[in-house]
DNA sequence: CACCGATGTCCAA
DNA sequence: TTGGACATCGGTG
């Protein structure tokens, strides 16, 4: 069972609209815990998997994310596949409409 | 451009 | 209870 923080993390993932994507920074800021690691951890246990939409969450830098030494690996290609299929489109490794992006409100 | 530390949470011994 | 690790970010050299 996931801890009350995890659950809070995935009810924001939630929150992302299909077509739209968020940063771990702004879901850390969203979640007021000021520090992105644990945001990317609760989504890498991710129990819920397709419920949780962890691939609408990239790094802050527009780029895909992933594993830390893992990146351009079959976890980051998935993203970017359904990512690619919700209508965001990534070009040279970056999002290419940051307008995607989704900010939470409140 | 590259490296290092900071920050909050989780897991295991 | 303590230590180590993490799908990050920002600043500095």
């Amino acid at each position: 069972m996931p801890t009350d923080f995890e659950q809070r993390v995935y009810r924001a993932v939630q929150q992302v609209p299909r077509g739209r994507v968020t940063t771990y920074r702004l879901l850390a800021a969203h979640l007021r815990c000021g520090s992105p690691r644990a945001v990317g951890q609760a989504l890498r246990r991710n129990p819920y998997a397709p419920r949780v939409p962890c691939h609408r969450v990239i790094a802050a830098d527009l780029t895909p994310g992933g594993f830390r030494g893992e990146t351009g690996g079959s976890t980051v290609k998935m993203k970017l596949s359904l990512l690619s299929s919700e209508g965001v489109r990534f070009s040279h490794g970056h999002l290419a409409d940051p307008r995607c992006l989704y900010a939470f409100e409140t």
